[in-house]
DNA sequence: TTGATTGCAAAGCATTTGCATGCTA
DNA sequence: TAGCATGCAAATGCTTTGCAATCAA
């Protein structure tokens, strides 16, 4: 038994809930998943291992796992919500590139620092932050570059499928 | 003709669109209303003076604004778009109360500074980015202590009719 | 046994789109 | 007059909810 699902288990049991088959096989799953989950990526990946488990299901437990303090959401203004790893995961920002969708995650004790220091200011009580930054990334402003051409307008990618864009 | 009604004329007909008393009009109220603005609430503003304007419009006007630089999308994770006026107005972040729903709009040079050298040291060209700070404000933590039982849980009112939470 | 859980279908919401009608340029 | 704009209704897409059947404690 890791770590995780001791805490999910206490999590699980401080609220009278129960352990079920479908919520251990979500959170190995999402455990075993080192990159940022929608819904759907984590519903597709539990279903190639059980075609039994519906969406809902997914749905409720990923909002289990928030609550335990094992995901986090993470809204990348696609419309639809994100999770990754936050047990013992330090905290991170992200920058998105808006031409190939690509997630880079930073950190820096300087803009974390920054940020408590305005809360400060305010006196505000930070329980939570989100800094999210856009642009394009360092391989498509080469790609970029070497074309030099095409009139292409702003397309972003981060839904790769459908593309509707950053919402 | 205010300033801002030029750059939304300029704007339109350099896309070959057209002026109309509707996105006159939505455009007018939109510049009136000092503060945040979901469609909606731009909507119900706008009824008030031509009930016969629809909710679409003001959707596709609120998008031409952003085009044009007059406005600028803000996403407080409620699920819905904001807007707030954006031409000649400095950047800035946001804190949200979780209690309360207050939103304190800040600025820090330094934090900007941080952001652009960590952009740059991915290579990474930033075209926009998003600081939002979730906690609670001076004012209700003030509350707060002053109560100091009530064991009422994490009920964020930033959607203060449904109280759907963050999202 | 009892109440939580599940999966399905239906409902909700914000936003977008199709389309016939109405208006600018 | 040509083509953009409008408003309505319908469609989307993600997420939540109602509910009957099932399952864990």
């Amino acid at each position: 038994m890791t770590e995780e699902q001791e805490v999910f288990l206490n999590h699980i049991q401080k609220k009278g809930l129960k352990r079920t088959t479908q919520r251990d096989l979500i959170l190995d799953v999402f455990l075993r998943t080192e990159r940022h989950l929608s819904n759907e990526d984590l519903y597709r990946l539990v279903q190639e291992e059980d075609p039994s488990v519906g969406q809902t299901t997914v749905y409720r437990t990923l909002k289990l796992l928030t609550e335990a303090g094992l995901a986090r959401e993470v809204r990348f203004g696609d419309g639809r919500t994100h999770y990754e790893h936050n047990y013992k995961h330090e905290h991170h920002d992200h920058m998105i590139c808006s031409e190939c969708g690509k997630i880079i995650e930073f950190y820096s004790a300087e803009l974390e620092a920054l940020q408590d220091a305005m809360a400060a200011k305010h006196r505000f009580e930070i329980s939570q932050h989100l800094l999210r930054i856009i642009g394009v990334c360092a391989e498509c402003r080469r790609a970029r570059k070497q074309k030099a051409n095409s009139d292409s307008g702003f397309q972003p990618k981060i839904r790769s499928a459908s593309g509707r864009g950053l919402r």
